[in-house]
DNA sequence: CTGGATATATGTCTAATACATATGTCCTAA
DNA sequence: TTAGGACATATGTATTAGACATATATCCAG
């Protein structure tokens, strides 16, 4: 719904809830993303930069891994401050259903 | 959460929802909005910006009272267009509280 | 040797919101 | 009488998430 419009942010708390669960490479976040977010389409360079982001903020680290053929993966792994990140994004989530039910309620009720 | 950062898109549904309810006026509105939306801060430039933007798209229309004592008031009231867009805005809002529900079970679940 | 899957990255634009402030009416209390 | 607050609408600008586009590189299959 709209062009240049918004929805929820799932991004970043989508992307530490993948990697609390394994570290792994951005090209994989991308393929499990939208299964984890209904039909979310998922933007492949916000979701790279994302990672770097969140990196900078200490909530993710990455190393690269050239060993294996193909092009090197940047493996990504969850910090103990993006746990608690994760945490605070669960709350925010929580909140923000519960207002969108207050809304949906007050729109479909009565 | 975050200086710049932004929730939920609850202006317009919000909007549309009261006025639906009833003609009024944006002062009114603004004051009726953190009750429908939960903590919601509202910004109030952005109110009267979002019913110009809403008027333009024959989602509301608009006329000025001057007749009652205090400031002049500008009265909205919802169109049959703006109807649409609240279900329109209904079935989004449906759709965002369940995939928040999804990714929340993720979190938390397992 | 071409094209597709894998993989990461940068550039730019827009829409929604945050933050700040201006302008004006009218009423009440010091 | 006037200063300040409630009421009411409005504009200006900054931030930022996400949308859209594109570049680059490796490796493999046909």
């Amino acid at each position: 719904m709209r062009r240049g419009g918004r929805g929820v942010r799932f991004l970043e708390p989508g992307l530490l809830a993948l990697l609390r669960e394994r570290p792994t490479h951005g090209y994989e976040l991308i393929a499990e993303l939208p299964t984890l977010v209904g039909t979310e389409r998922v933007d492949v360079g916000n979701v790279y930069r994302a990672l770097r982001g969140m990196e900078e903020r200490g909530l993710v680290s990455s190393e690269w891994l050239d060993d294996l053929p193909g092009p090197a993966k940047r493996t990504y792994e969850i910090t103990a401050e993006g746990r608690r990140a994760l945490e605070r994004w669960a709350q925010w989530l929580r909140d923000a259903r519960d207002r969108i039910d207050q809304l949906i309620e007050r729109i479909e009720g009565r």
